[in-house]
DNA sequence: GGACTCTAATACACTTCTGTATCTGAATTC
DNA sequence: GAATTCAGATACAGAAGTGTATTAGAGTCC
């Protein structure tokens, strides 16, 4: 089969998102500071004036890159909010969420790399927040509607505690990712759901 | 007055911590990776020299920089379970045991950097994971602890539990850092307050 | 107080990265 | 199909870091 020739557009497009795959890897590999333009161009098949040529720095692409994968985890949940599901499923897809956000390895360790990224440069830490808020604000309205149809009452705004679901099953993650021996995945999906299910659930004490 | 003259092992011992304190300010600021033995040695009044007559490799010392702070973070634990509290004032403890152990800013960097460090090299994944697992090990029995004085069964092993809290606690410093307006510390602790007594507290349902 | 020893400074040779400036060949246009 | 335009390669000058080898100077010992 002839290969199809492509347009300048194409190409062009193509070789961006090669790069910022070639960068998703270099970076998960090694590290944002530790991962060179050349590395990133090497890996992606290119040299270093491909990647001045698509984009402004390093930095720059990172940003792209995570603005790309925020926004494919937004439509993952925002397909789960749609999908009006039982409230023994929601549970149960909430719970499961993050592994299925990021099934790809490299997200996890890019969006620590990020986070740290964030505590260091006040701009970054800007736009890293507003895709944060956005997350959570999708999850606040998750955790509602699961409230709601079980008939229970939040102890407090829904907001904070869906920080709080984030913050938990992020560093579930993490456990799981490091140390899947001493915390498997069915270990760490009881613990979720179970805590999930009391915060969630129960009448106040 | 006249400054003590310091014996050659008391010199060393000096230069040795200041250096440790010097790379704890740096990487806090640059992160690891971005911090050369360079930065180190300057930022604590030194040339590469002294680094390199006083650790092995900029890992090596980044190591002991771990090990210490591990060692302060059990003492203060071991404190706290000493301390024969009541179970409100345990309560309590527990959920503020972070930012007591955090108090100084860099130490949630430096950890967070670890974490990172630590899912790409795997000798040094070993090392983390031990102490991690220590650390486990000691909110496990507190816990446990504080089921059994409140009489009640946690639905699952303490030790799963305690990796949870961890990671709760963990991902709400972070957020509590980086957006402090979104979430206070008045928030933080009620959100964690909340969960604590829930999933510890509460029957199963 | 002179010889010895150890800490830390300095010098050096080497590697790696950056960003720009220039060039080349393929795509597009007429 | 020649002129042009643009993506990406190559060349270059400079900055910065690494680890080792050597040196200076202060501490220690007799």
């Amino acid at each position: 089969m002839p290969r199809k020739r492509l347009t300048r557009e194409e190409s062009r497009e193509q070789t961006r998102l090669r790069l910022l795959e070639a960068a998703a890897v270099a970076i998960a590999k090694k590290g944002l500071a530790a991962t060179s333009v050349e590395d990133i161009a090497a890996q992606a098949g290119y040299t270093r004036g491909a990647f001045y040529s698509n984009f402004k720095s390093k930095s720059d692409l990172f940003i792209e890159l995570l603005r790309l994968d925020h926004q494919n985890i937004q439509e993952d949940l925002q397909k789960l909010l749609d999908a009006d599901l039982s409230s023994e499923d929601l549970q149960q897809q909430l719970a499961l969420f993050y592994a299925q956000c990021y099934r790809d390895d490299n997200n996890y360790v890019i969006w620590a790399e990020a986070r740290l990224h964030a505590m260091r440069d006040a701009k970054f830490r800007q736009r890293m927040n507003a895709l944060c808020l956005e997350k959570r604000d999708m999850i606040a309205y998750f955790i509602e509607q699961f409230c709601q149809r079980l008939n229970t009452q939040l102890p407090g705004p829904a907001a904070d505690y869906a920080l709080a679901t984030i913050a938990l099953m992020d560093g579930m993650l993490y456990f799981n990712i490091i140390m899947p021996n001493e915390l498997p995945d069915a270990s760490a999906e009881a613990v979720l759901t179970n805590i999930f299910t009391r915060t969630f659930f129960s009448p106040s004490p």
